[in-house]
DNA sequence: TCTGGGGTCCTAGGACCC
DNA sequence: TCTGGGGTCCTAGGACCC
């Protein structure tokens, strides 16, 4: 059996949590460069506001009604996940995190427990403990569960348990086929183009067809909504196969000099990402993007993969790499928009790939690295960087709306009044 | 003027091996 | 007329997720 637990309108959630007067107000996030908005409450919701609309198209409606706009806090989120986690990893003995706000959990080997009681008494104590508002679905396969925690959504239900397949019998045909977990935009019209408007006209379908239209994975969701498991939970500690960092800039940026410094921006933040999961990568991938919305602009879309000379998490090393890279695609005359680093073919850190013909340097740069990320660690992040990344930055995206980060600064934390 | 950032998996096709 | 049969590995592109 297993159990799907994510937080309502997580980072709107997050914010209102330190500002409890934004109860019942209407609350938008909006995505790095403040560019669209990617959470809402449900009272933005209500007002019509979109997933991924851009705010300036909605910066009239939400300033009308007096909403609240903030930009988005990472590093408020990823704390407050993990405080979301950590209370709910006492309550299985296997969790997997999905996403940010996501997380799967076993919850079979329980003889003689009540499930709805145990799941009820589990979203008391994190929503006790965290504040956050939380939805649980149950079922026996991780598919399922999803369907569930969708379900409890709709009927406005804090959790829903379906441990037998009658009870997913009862509301299968009930359930819009758009909400089925691995259906998206193409499979949608695909799907009703065939007539199949709910997931239980989706499960009585042939396999064949299924797995015809949709690949293996499609195959899968079918056989899980049938109750028999494909999805297996992997381990939480799992290193991820790769890792990126991309953004977009402020504003257009022509001159190699910028995205040099904006490249080995992002460098810095990759490698730091794989030291801190012991992992090095062998393959540094940049690309570069115009903007896609500007019909009068020449569209460029290049991306290029480099080996590294050997598996590495240094900074140095994979800047060196990544401008190479950054070099090979670069074109003048286009108006960059954005770009980003991705490392490909990641390994344990242990795992040195040697190479015949360059002279291994790797000792000396893990050295320089832990130093670099210990001076860092203390007094901030870029404290000590590599020189191309610039000083000035004039590329950095916008935060007009940043809140404080409440539970991750010493001067940010709230004081009595 | 302004339109996110980070991932996963699968398939087809090409290069290459014997 | 008629040009093998069996693999592996890699990449690009497309679908999906949040």
């Amino acid at each position: 059996m297993f159990a799907h637990v994510d937080i309502n309108n997580f980072y709107a959630s997050c914010q209102r949590l330190f500002r409890p007067e934004l109860e019942g107000k209407i609350i938008v996030v909006l995505s790095n460069n403040d560019g669209c908005v990617i959470a809402r409450s449900d009272e933005a919701k209500a007002l019509g506001i979109k997933m991924g609309d851009a705010e300036f198209q909605v910066r009239d409606l939400l300033n009308k009604n007096g909403a609240y706009i903030f930009s988005s806090n990472y590093a408020l989120y990823a704390d407050m996940s993990a405080r979301m986690m950590n209370n709910l990893a006492r309550y299985t003995y296997m969790l997997m995190v999905y996403s940010i706000d996501e997380c799967f959990m076993a919850i079979d080997h329980m003889p003689g427990v009540d499930l709805e009681e145990y799941i009820a008494n589990m979203r008391d104590a994190v929503v006790q403990n965290t504040g956050l508002p939380i939805t649980i679905g149950v079922g026996k396969t991780a598919s399922l569960a999803k369907f569930a925690n969708r379900a409890a959504k709709r009927a406005r239900k804090k959790y829903m348990v379906l441990d037998t397949m009658d009870k997913v019998d009862a509301i299968i045909n009930d359930f819009d086929i758009e909400d089925l977990w691995g259906v998206g935009f193409s499979y949608y019209k695909k799907l009703t183009a065939a007539g199949i408007m709910t997931a239980g006209d989706f499960r009585r379908q042939e396999p064949g067809w299924v797995q015809k239209q949709m690949t293996i994975q499609g195959l899968r969701l079918w056989r899980e909504l049938w109750g028999e498991q494909c999805h297996v939970l992997n381990d939480l500690f799992e290193r991820s196969k790769a890792i990126c960092s991309s953004k977009s800039f402020n504003t257009y940026q022509t001159e190699l000099c910028y995205l040099e410094e904006a490249i080995a921006t992002y460098t810095a933040t990759v490698a730091s990402k794989l030291r801190v999961q012991e992992s090095m990568a062998l393959n540094i991938n940049v690309f570069l993007r115009t903007n896609k919305h500007r019909k009068d602009h020449d569209q460029y879309y290049p991306s290029i993969t480099l080996k590294l000379p050997f598996s590495s998490n240094s900074t140095a090393e994979l800047t060196k790499v990544a401008l190479q890279a950054l070099r090979a695609i670069y074109t003048p005359g286009y108006y960059y928009m954005k770009g980003g680093v991705t490392a490909i073919g990641i390994v344990p850190a242990g795992e040195v790939q040697y190479d015949v013909f360059t002279e291994y340097q790797g000792e000396r740069q893990t050295e320089l690295s832990g130093l670099m990320d210990k001076i860092n660690a203390r007094y901030g992040k870029g404290t000590l960087r590599v020189a191309i990344e610039g000083y000035k930055k004039h590329w950095i995206m916008k935060q007009d709306y940043l809140s404080p980060n409440y539970t991750t600064r010493w001067q940010d934390i709230i004081k009595p009044i």
